[in-house]
DNA sequence: TTCGTCATGTAATGGGTTACATGATTAC
DNA sequence: GTAATCATGTAACCCATTACATGACGAA
């Protein structure tokens, strides 16, 4: 579960966990959610509100849905979470499987913080530290076992890349 | 010129240009260079090199390739780069417009930095930082309209990224 | 009246991964 | 002998973007 390409997926839950919101709101929350250097585009957003919607886990919030044509207000589609959807959203967040800490499925575990149980939060920081450590040690013995010296930018670049997240960790752990 | 899709060939060509490799052995290099966590797959690479090779601007090295079955030794195939692939990349080195600010670009660029130009590799420098900066405002900004707090996880998140690419631009300004 | 923003969607395309298929070589 | 690594490749799939299409609303 929350293997690939669910990431989309529980952050729009993650959104209307909040409240009811409709596609052009969620796509703020989403592009700072997603932390892609652009913004979620929506070829992406919106067939992904549709196979939601048919899958069950959101619904139209007929109250503040408006149908355009009809009254003075711009038309648009409210959505709301189904409780299928929303008990999907709470086990994604108790998931602390492989899967979750995949660059972008923990960066949708880490915008929902908040909501997490701690002692779910910190298994997911470290993991991701263990991860982090990892990618750092593949990198350096790939460097000495070819003994052919990476560039020192390419290397400096994977080094602060390594860094700047354990900052996030250490800072998270502080609270 | 250098716009989209040509990075991972870009990086190809920036490997062989120090010396020529077979594909086995680009891939560990490229998964340096292009820094996503994971590694570069064959069914990316290979498909690649065929595409550059019809290009014409990868070739294979007769000399040190070796068909399998034949002699002792494993099969391999040896790229080298042909002069229209060293001038294409020289092309793209040279290139500080638009498109090379784009993160993925960036990174290629970054990575060759020890041979590229001392003065284009400022304007890439400035570029990519003012970027950066505009990233940030937008971030802010849509903070600020919105006036719909974002989850303190996630605005750390995205000032965390944009803070920690600025310390390398400084650490590279000082060189 | 024109431009920017709000608002929703589809079709084509792009560029990667995964899973599969194959086989030699090296280290234990 | 058997597991890990070396080495190359293809086909199916995933999931995003881009380009396109449409139209109302508010402000200059």
């Amino acid at each position: 579960m929350s293997q690939r390409g669910e990431v989309l997926e529980m952050a729009v839950l993650g959104l209307l966990q909040e409240h009811p919101r409709h596609g052009y709101e969620l796509r703020k929350g989403l592009t700072a959610i997603l932390g892609w250097g652009r913004a979620l585009s929506y070829g992406s957003l919106y067939p992904c509100l549709a196979r939601m919607s048919r899958a069950g886990w959101i619904a139209e919030d007929e109250a503040s849905t408006v149908r355009p044509g009809r009254s003075g207000r711009r038309g648009r589609i409210v959505y709301e979470l189904t409780p299928a959807g929303r008990s999907h959203f709470e086990e994604f967040l108790a998931d602390t499987g492989p899967g979750t800490w995949e660059d972008e499925a923990f960066g949708v575990h880490f915008a929902f913080f908040a909501r997490t149980d701690a002692a779910v939060r910190l298994r997911i920081l470290e993991g991701r530290r263990r991860r982090l450590e990892e990618r750092l040690e593949r990198v350096q013995s790939a460097l000495q076992r070819t003994r052919e010296r990476l560039d020192t930018y390419s290397f400096e670049l994977q080094r602060h890349g390594v860094e700047s997240v354990e900052r996030e960790v250490r800072w998270l752990s502080d609270h």
